[in-house]
DNA sequence: CAAATACCTATGGTCCAACAATTGACCGCA
DNA sequence: TGCGGTCAATTGTTGGACCATAGGTATTTG
């Protein structure tokens, strides 16, 4: 090393070697083999339902131990890109990513972060009034059929039976998430709804009053939805959800606590 | 055997023994511990930042070989629970899901289900006006100040370097969601957006006109957000999404085809 | 001939043992 | 005090072996 590295006198601004450096990371085996399966299954060479080669020719390809490979398939698995089976003619198969993994993703999101309650109220309340009017533009005569069974059962349930009465409630909302015909919001929406729904259900926030609004409330989306209506749909949606926020808001000042999702932790 | 089992003359209903039995399926050990231990996490007895026990412990208390310990640790670390470190004083610790994770996750679920790019557009038009409210709503004097400079090199870029133009776009989107301080909004809305302007680019849908069209847009969202007036932002961009959707159908219409996500693959 | 049955075997699932690579702490020296 | 080397615990990786599974196929059976 010259002595110019320690001297403040040198005559020249010294050019360091450590310009031209980054942070090195040094990649393991499974991380690499992984990004690059990913790589090839998001590609679109392979579609769901195509089959991966087996574990061992993958050994065989990649030059790595059996163990390194099998790690490198539980990654996919886990971000559900990979369904495994085992026996002959068994293997990895691509798989189209589900609504439940993604739910699960961002339930880890939103608990791993303690995400406020209020966040996820704001976030629905910028999803659910899209997803009425799209539900009111998509919705195919099936879709109507349900709603309309979820509703009368919601009447039913609306007088004495709390748990049924949010359990239908649950279904109500992904049957409309599901009537809008877009996968992606359909799937956002369900998983905030139903961390939502989580918590009210522990913040015991179903009195009869509630469930008497949330009722007709439903009945005049679900009315807008019939005549696909789609600016009543978001209009009516907007209010309902507007309403929610601001009793949620009193409920907070009244029990004077701050809500969070680390109330969801059991 | 009995032989009442294929007798159709049997003088009762034979009550089967069948009829208590539900599909069996096998659990595999390392989805057993995995689930355990994401379980464990989630439950919040291990907040972000806390150390599991090492890969030889889990073995001693499971009775599991090391090698099904490492596939659980793989899958957890997929999904952004875990960060693993080596040598001594490494091991496997609690993180707190970052947002880029979550974007893959919905980037893999977006890809793999072909989600259409009409979707995306559907959802960016439930996110953002929410996302431009809460930003008017919830700024700081520094989400300001970063807002102006994008705008600032926004308008410089505009005229002639459509790459830093959309560069510069996708940061002042970022950073509309980083006002909102709405981490779950955030990371929705910045992979939506992300996963739109992905296909923007490949589309060549940077026009001068509609350059000069996002900047004056931004120009008066950027108003409403100093002026911290949330219905003013809201309804600011609920109209120029609207406008962009009614665009890119114009679009659509004029190419003829129908676009879809599977033009962001490679 | 048809149906039930018994193998057959390729594939993933699991375990064990060993060694390599990594890395923070510790210690000794100048 | 600061620097460098050593140490040791922990993950990373490999190889081999055997078990469990499950679809196909041949065989037996009626």
């Amino acid at each position: 090393m010259t002595t110019a590295k320690t001297t403040p006198s040198a005559p020249l601004a010294p050019p360091s070697m450590l310009d031209g450096l980054k942070r090195i990371k040094v990649p393991k085996s499974f991380d690499l083999l992984s990004e690059q399966l990913q790589a090839e299954i998001m590609s679109g060479n392979y579609p769901p339902g195509a089959s991966l080669p087996t574990e061992r020719e993958l050994v065989a390809a990649t030059g790595l131990s059996r163990g390194s490979v099998r790690e490198s398939l539980r990654m996919l698995e886990a971000q559900g890109l990979l369904q495994t089976k085992a026996g002959r003619y068994g293997g990895s198969v691509v798989a189209a990513p589900t609504d439940a993994l993604l739910n699960r993703h961002i339930n880890v999101y939103a608990k791993g972060r303690s995400v406020p309650w209020t966040a996820l109220v704001e976030v629905r309340q910028a999803l659910e009034p899209t997803v009425a009017a799209l539900a009111a533009r998509n919705r195919s005569d099936d879709d109507l059929a349900e709603l309309r069974r979820i509703a009368g059962r919601l009447d039913q349930a609306a007088a004495n039976d709390v748990p049924a009465f949010l359990d239908e409630n649950a279904n109500w909302h992904a049957a409309i998430a599901a009537a809008s015909r877009n996968d992606l919001l359909r799937a956002l929406y369900s998983s905030v709804s139903g961390l939502m729904m989580e918590a009210s259900q522990i913040k015991n926030f179903a009195s009869e009053e509630i469930r008497q609004k949330v009722m007709l409330a439903h009945r005049r989306i679900l009315d807008a939805i019939e005549r696909r209506d789609e600016d009543a749909a978001r209009r009516r949606t907007e209010r309902d959800v507007q309403a929610y926020a601001r009793y949620l808001e009193a409920v907070v000042q009244a029990t004077g606590g701050f809500v969070d999702s680390s109330d969801l932790q059991r």
